[in-house]
DNA sequence: AACCACTGGTGATTATAATGAACCAAATAT
DNA sequence: ATATTTGGTTCATTATAATCACCAGTGGTT
């Protein structure tokens, strides 16, 4: 079933923040596939750029043709560094951890992130891919998704993250339609212990979902005025981002955020 | 003799600045490769992250995930950002163009641009890969690279891109000799007509050369005086660049770049 | 309206490329 | 000094991907 170039690509994903560079061995190793083809496909993907293995060491990490790569999305469709901006103006004007994220595959790309400077705060992995199903990001992504995304998210089993993760099909469905018609998605501890995450998504010109940008917090500080602080806060930057981006804040969307801000 | 892996990462190259988004039919064309072959790589490469198609149109472009990577890959080591400072003072003192580039795959990845702000300028396409053996960027890197890397290059045909473009490898090779002694590399029109360009190489830990940065000027307006100028700057920042990136700068360069200053 | 030249996309057959166990030399670990 | 693990390679077997013809939709011309 599975193509082979899907399995070489999927090797990628094992480089980390954390572990930035690994051996053929160790690779083979996590990735469950033989060690002559994960040796033959490192090969061809440091040739293509992708990845590169430091000189005289024997191990592989990201190359710089990832770079170059990066620079041509942004030099046609920036977001990444306009995403950036809002970021650190919600960390600053909060003072918690913001973060953006954007459809990738079948999950969420996190392509920016600003931490707070409070001693007690929420750190994020760069590069991490969050889950649609569990994360404040990924459920405000789905409210405002096609039905075939959903759908295809639905059709897989909902993995538990925490004691509190919804792994019900059906219950999913009636929280989205609540998300949808507030605007904003709320993860208490769905996704992992202690952080609660506030998020708002992201559209592009046909006024569909591409991500979110979204605030996470350690659960306990989270009161009731910070809550309302963080989503007024997100509702105006995501709009800021969406429209300078050159995306469409569709009518649905609109008419949830000011049923929110009237109240 | 060509991998399936190596076919589909072939076509991320045709993705440019110029040509962000690009429809199935067009991208079966111009790669030769056939349409239901490349119908199946992009999906497998939409999967990944790699590639995304915009909703409503059907044509692809590059995804959110090589927006995730290069972050993951700035991460753990940063050079796109500490290139990008380099490049602002360069463009801003001499008032031309600079850029640099990383060794990716066979050739070099452009991995920054700062355009000077002259009216008569040169002017680069972001995520450019230019080659190895006719420009200034590309003859300083191979100076200073293992022999290997040298001869894989010299045993390909040596395309001739302008009137004045090396084919000669053994020309080229006396070239790099120049080229090592004096620590630059110059590029009179090899690579572009009208484009005079001149780079100095960037090194990683093992002091091996992993790119250059570089001025490129309208190739009338180079005088001795600028090309001093020029070339000073350049070692001073190439220099910053490797360092703090956590490069070493080899012996042989040092003493090259000493006998040049001393001039 | 009928036609044309496109487009994105799809299946079944055939030819091709991927696979994985065994194997090596060199580097580490014991 | 011995055993284990590393990156890397080989080659017969097998599973995979390329191919061609085809379908349906679209936009433009006559």
């Amino acid at each position: 079933m599975s193509t082979t170039v899907a399995k070489a690509l999927s090797l990628l994903d094992h480089f980390s923040e954390a572990e930035p560079e690994i051996g053929l061995s160790e690779l083979a190793r996590r990735s469950g596939v033989d060690k002559a083809t994960v040796h033959r496909m490192l090969g061809v993907m440091c040739d293509a750029g992708l990845l590169e293995k430091r000189g005289d060491a024997r191990l592989y990490r990201l190359g710089a043709g990832v770079l170059r790569l990066a620079r041509v999305r942004e030099a046609a469709f920036p977001v990444s560094a306009l995403v950036q901006q809002s970021l650190a103006e919600l960390a600053a004007r909060l003072g918690e951890t913001a973060h953006a994220s954007l459809i990738s595959g079948r999950g969420l790309a996190t392509i920016g992130i600003c931490e707070s400077n409070r001693g007690s705060r929420v750190s994020l992995v760069a590069g991490e891919i969050l889950m649609l199903h569990c994360t404040a990001s990924g459920l405000a992504v789905l409210a405002y998704s096609r039905p075939e995304r959903v759908d295809r998210v639905l059709a897989e089993p909902l993995v538990a993250r925490t004691t509190r993760t919804i792994t019900n099909p059906g219950v999913l469905r009636a929280r989205l339609e609540e998300i949808r018609l507030s605007g904003f998605a709320e993860a208490d501890q769905t996704a992992e212990d202690d952080v609660y995450g506030i998020a708002v998504p992201l559209f592009d010109s046909d006024g569909e979902a591409t991500g979110a940008i979204a605030i996470a917090t350690p659960a306990h500080r989270m009161t009731n005025d910070l809550r309302q602080e963080i989503i007024t806060a997100l509702i105006a930057e995501a709009e800021r981002v969406t429209v300078s981006s050159g995306g469409r804040v569709p009518a649905t969307f609109r008419a949830a955020a000011a049923r929110f801000v009237q109240v």
